[in-house]
This record gives C-alpha cells, sequence and structure tokens, in this order.
DNA sequence: CGCTAAATATGATACCCATCATGTAAATGT
DNA sequence: ACATTTACATGATGGGTATCATATTTAGCG
C-alpha cells in the first residue's frame, strides 16, 4: 500500500508530531513504537522505513519539537506567566519539551542529547534578548537563572501531590523571577 | 537459607540503598528488580518477601532516601554552592533524589507521589529557615525560587552535552540565587 | 497501459522483565 | 534437641516490546 511522496512525508510529520505528545506525557520508555504509529493512524510494520530504530525517533523527535518550540521572545513577563501557569502545569502532553523531557535526556543516546543541548542554548539566548534592560553580564546570569527556575518550579509542581503546595510553587517562583529581574535591572 | 532477624533487617537496608543510588542513575524504568538483588548481594528470588512489588520498592526507597537527606539546614550559601557544583551534577547516583527522581515521579504510584511530596515540603521548610535575616513572606518566596533553581539549573547541566555550557548553567544559576537573596535582604 | 519500486500492513521472532511456585536450610521458641 | 517457621535460592511463566520478514497495494515512470 504505497502513498504519494507528498502524503508519506505527512505521515512522517505526524509521526513526529503524535510521538511528541506521547514522549512529554508518558516518558520515552512508556511509549510503544506501536503506540506511537497507531497514534499517527498507521501500524507498527512501516515505523522502520521512516526511522532507524526508537533512538533515532527519540532523536529526530526532540530536534523536531525543540525547533518548533519558540517562546521567550516577545514579552518575557506573559511567558513566564503562562509557563507557570496551572494550565501548563497540567497540560504535559502539549507543554514545554525541555520541562518534560529534561531529566530523561541523561538516559538517551548522543544524538538525543545533542539536540537537547542545542534548543536549550538557543532558549536561554531568547531568553536574554528579551530582557535588553539589562547589561550583557545580568542579562546572561538573568536568563539562565531564571530558565532554571522555570524549569525546576514546573517539574516540582508537576511532581506534588497536594494542589495547594504545587500551585504555591509556582506562584512563588513567579514572584521570586519577576523579584530577581527587577531588582537587577534598578541596582 | 533463613538468616537472623537482624541480618534480614539489614538485608532490606542494602535493598533500599542500593535501589535508591541505582534509580537516581538509570531511572526506575532502566533497573530491574534482579538487577537490585543482585547489587544487594542476594538474588531476585527473595524480593517478594520484603516488598509487595517493584511499585511499593520504588515508595519505600523514596521514602528512605528522603527521610535520611538532610542539607540546607546549616550554612545555606554553601549548600548551594555544593548543590551546584559539576561534582554534584557528575554524581547522580550519590546525589539530590530530588533532582534525579522528581522529573519521573509524574509516571508513579501516588505513594511515590506522596513520600516526593512530603521530602518537598520538608525541604523547603529547611532552606526557608536558613534565611532567618528575612521576613516571612520574602523568606518563603526566597525559599522555593531558589529550590526551583537549583533543581532545574542540576537537571538541565545534567542534560546538555557541552561541558562548557552545562558548568556555565551551574555558575550563573549559583549567581542568581545569590544575588536574588542578597538583594531581597538588603531591600 | 503495464512495470517496477516503494510505502505500509500483517505476521513472526527473540529478548527482557515482573511476578509466582517450589525447594532448602537455618534460626527461633519450646 | 526438635519442630516449625521463615528468608532466601532456583527455576518457571506470561506478557510486553523492539525489530525483522514477508505480503500487498499503489504511485511513479516509461
Amino acid at each position: 500500500m504505497k502513498v504519494s511522496r507528498e502524503q508519506m512525508a505527512e505521515n512522517r510529520r505526524r509521526i513526529l508530531d503524535v510521538a511528541s505528545r506521547l514522549f512529554r506525557d508518558k516518558g520515552f520508555d512508556a511509549v510503544s513504537v506501536a503506540e506511537v504509529m497507531n497514534a499517527a493512524g498507521l501500524t507498527h510494520g512501516g515505523f522502520y522505513g521512516h526511522f532507524s530504530s526508537k533512538d533515532d525517533l527519540i532523536a529526530q523527535t526532540l530536534a523536531h519539537v525543540l525547533a518548533a518550540d519558540s517562546g521567550g521572545g516577545g514579552d518575557l513577563r506573559a511567558y513566564v506567566d503562562a509557563y507557570l501557569s496551572p494550565r501548563h502545569r497540567d497540560n504535559a502532553a502539549g507543554g514545554c519539551p525541555t520541562a518534560g523531557l529534561a531529566a530523561a535526556i541523561r538516559h538517551q543516546t548522543p544524538a538525543a542529547r545533542s539536540a537537547m543541548t542545542e534548543g536549550l542554548r538557543s532558549q536561554i539566548d531568547r531568553i536574554g534578548k528579551a530582557l535588553p534592560e539589562l547589561d550583557p553580564a545580568d542579562r546572561r546570569r538573568a536568563a539562565i537563572g531564571s530558565w532554571a527556575a522555570m524549569v525546576g518550579a514546573v517539574i516540582l509542581a508537576r511532581a506534588i501531590d497536594d494542589a495547594a503546595l504545587s500551585d504555591q510553587v509556582l506562584e512563588q517562583t513567579r514572584a521570586w523571577i519577576d523579584a530577581g529581574i527587577s531588582q537587577v535591572s534598578a541596582g
């Protein structure tokens, strides 16, 4: 059952999109190749026509989703608010791939690690550029510190089994970042 | 081959210690029951005499390691420095269980989530108590914000496949936290 | 319009792992 | 000392999953 060139390209895109959501939602290990293919509307047989292995799928999915992932470029305040919202915490499947997958990268192949590294590098740069009021040294510090706090807070908020404390982690981290950025720029 | 009561208790402790290291090093999924038992000097057969399932082992291991884990109680500055050191980044097996396992808790049982929640609650309290110079509202904000940044920075530093950038994430996060705490207390 | 190659489907295969069944020997209590 | 219980070892069992083999259908091309 051959399909058109362009149909195949679309299938591939759908596999990557669906894999990206499933991986963020359930983790790399808990998602099977067959599950990804079924979610993409295909069967498991065609998988190895698109990818050489599950590890290959993981690496290509990361490159795909991290390239698509923007955010932090425009209004930083709004971006931080959305990032540290209960809505984002509760939407891992559609949320930031760094918050969802960074911790699992340690156990993946070099290609996957490399994709994540590039994604982080450009994300830090993007946040830095959204802080033009700071001088360069403060800017980099604020970009890295804020990003670490944002990712850490979402990971912790998702781990916590107590709605009030989880909300508080998000809210207080938002206030902490806010204070950090304002005070540096005032200093 | 029965062993003494106290030998059994020691075996159990060794299983939990070894499991804690293996889980932090390789993740819950990548460690088999047999691997844990072998590392503890036993065979896989006796496992279900100690634990009702692998999920039970995970929950009890978390309770065990999070109870043992202190840190942040004394000199906060020194604790942050050690936490955000390359040495800690490179020692996941012996390092902070939150940095190593918090992101994986989402996919675990309620018992495991509960253990992690209690560990986080007391860790935040501990950090707050190490900031007596701040007034209560600032104290809580600083404790949560710093802890989120610390955990996030170690996770990111471990994910990054570039020594210079990884070191920089640790170092800049340390400076960011330092500035945040000092400036709040000066304000 | 027919040929061929390619994309996917269907159907193995082989391995790993959590869990259970049963055997065995030593500790504990009387 | 002896009986009994119990902690652990050895050895299944069953289910899941990555990967491979083969069949099928149709796009792409002459």
